[in-house]
DNA sequence: GATGTCTTCGAAAACGTTTTTGTATTTTTC
DNA sequence: GAAAAATACAAAAACGTTTTCGAAGACATC
């Protein structure tokens, strides 16, 4: 405030300094066609050496493009589940920045706030394409995105699924944990599911289901519990199995996060997971095969799919057209918790 | 493309609507006094009504505020520190948007593409303040940014120490974890620094130090080892130290992943962490308490860090003209792996 | 040599706000 | 009752780019 401001070097700047026209020297740096090669140098030339860069709040206001992509993450993912969340990101930046473009992070601290920031991120202009998971059945930031025409790519699926998406096959994933368990001789086997509120916990218990019926066993709907995201959400409902009486022998697990969960609730009846019941996780974070027993679960390659997420948004931002939905393959890492069921009769 | 656009709603239509200038719905909107109260109730009015939100651009472009802190994390934190990471930027997050301010976050590659980034950032008019950590005692991003008057807030300190941090005391930690492994009775102790690149890494060697010359211990250099960045952080440098055949009975680590690694190590050499070498961490990272045996470290709340660096921001942001610097609290959380010396003689 | 086509550039009009400055009108002050 | 101050609004000038449109010159075509 003291000295007189030195006036940050504008395209004017380097338009006096080379000689040309402020539009030139626009349209040499931005790689138009119609400008001389050895102008083009010139004009990045001086450039580089007046230090300039472009405003951002001027280009973006003139040309309406943020060069920005903005990912979403809801609150509880916040919470809990970490790790999944930041190999994520890495991947997606890395192939954002490779074409200039910027990762916006913004945070859902509650459910009905998430479709709240989408509206404000899209009417403000704030980004060119969206990026969020969580998805439920029937989604509201969908349709309202999709009657609008931002380009977006989720995480999942919806029941309509007509949209842009990335996700796991958690149907194969619950019917090879499944099938698993019942090789190795369990019969009671019990599904600790994710809320019902995500598409991914109905393709999950459907392909549990699937496994079941295709071994000739009958499905105990007891044996389906939800799990809410909280510190405690599989113990609470692995005690509530066992403390009924009724407890299986094996369990899968919608998360790793509930696997975990529910195996101290085992050890607080004096249960040892895997011996006693054996337990399947599903997203493989990085504590699973730092405690013992090591969690059985399945592998998740989260820069990868960052990545491929990453590039999905940046060919919609091109301008593709056609409907683009991957699945990601992943496979099974047996550790400590799949054993064969205990012996009758104890 | 094929209709027309129905073009956003911009602040004449909200002019328009109202019978008033664009002028006045804008200090309506923007909360000044020389705006009448029934005006000001109109114009919001209206404004909700025909769902008018200021293009961002814009308002940016003009007032050259962007309402925006830039969280600019390294590369390194990204891939092996994680859950550090998350639960700091919802504790930033959770400020900034209480006063209408986003959160960015932009990822630093390599250690010289940070330097870049910032200069992109504050040159481009991208964000009003920059968050990031990591800080080295001579630092050529504070550098920048002073010479810019550009605000800012880092965890971590340098060595000139003239600009606004918040960091925790290393040095009470270190000498507080030191004093505990000499209280048990060892007198071997060794510290796995982490890389001196950074400034933190001085201040707990100085308190492991100042801890062994209080107790009027030898100080051995043979037993400060420095690791760095990777899988095997803390098992490469427990590894020499042992086969060099000079291993200590206690180690205190700069981090909990060189904890947890260097247990790694013990444990393919024969010795069992806790009982033979006892270890000591700082981090308190979600693993450290699901491992077995369950390391002894130091608490940390995020939240509360990234809360108390969001309002320091701010503060800056709002024209707070002295220095903030703040001193975290922490706590040692003893767990499994500080325990006697084995007994002589083996 | 007239006409048409390419290539390369410049003038000027946006983009949608915020901010500065000015001006009626009303209220206060002496 | 005149002068001064306060209130509430409007007109217009920015902010720094990108983009549209057009024009000058070079070159090719007949």
């Amino acid at each position: 405030m003291n000295e007189q401001a030195p006036r940050k070097t504008g395209i004017r700047d380097v338009a006096a300094h080379t000689g040309l026209s402020v539009s030139t020297v626009s349209r040499a740096l931005n790689g138009y066609a119609d400008v001389n090669a050895d102008t083009r140098l010139r004009v990045e030339r001086a450039a580089r050496h007046l230090g300039y860069r472009a405003s951002f709040a001027a280009s973006m206001l003139r040309s309406s493009q943020t060069q920005t992509v903005t990912f979403m993450v809801s609150k509880p993912w916040t919470k809990f589940v970490d790790p999944f969340f930041l190999a994520l990101l890495d991947g997606i930046e890395m192939v954002l920045q490779a074409q200039g473009y910027d990762l916006q992070i913004v945070m859902a601290r509650e459910f009905d706030k998430e479709i709240d920031l989408i509206r404000r991120a899209v009417e403000r202009n704030r980004c060119d394409g969206l990026l969020f998971g969580r998805t439920r059945p029937d989604d509201e930031r969908i349709d309202y995105l999709q009657a609008r025409g931002f380009p977006f790519v989720t995480i999942g699926q919806t029941s309509r699924n007509d949209h842009d998406w990335i996700d796991r096959d958690h149907f194969v994933i619950a019917k090879t944990a499944t099938e698993r368990l019942i090789r190795l001789g369990h019969t009671r086997i019990a599904y600790l599911s994710t809320p019902y509120r995500y598409t991914y916990s109905h393709h999950a218990r459907d392909g549990y289901r699937a496994a079941l019926e295709a071994a000739g066993l009958a499905h105990d709907p007891a044996l389906e519990l939800e799990c809410f995201l909280s510190r405690r959400t599989g113990s609470d409902a692995m005690s509530e199995l066992i403390s009924r009486g009724s407890e299986p022998t094996a369990v899968f697990c919608g998360n790793d996060m509930i696997a975990l969960s529910a195996m101290d609730a085992m050890r607080a009846f004096g249960l040892e997971p895997g011996r006693d019941i054996s337990v399947i996780g599903c997203d493989d974070i990085p504590i699973a095969s730092a405690v013992t027993p090591a969690l059985t679960t399945f592998s998740q390659n989260l820069d990868a799919i960052g990545m491929r997420m990453g590039r999905m948004i940046l060919a919609k931002l091109g301008g593709a057209t056609e409907r683009l939905q991957e699945i990601v393959e992943c496979r099974m890492i047996t550790r400590d918790t799949d054993l064969p069921p205990p012996e009758r009769g104890r």
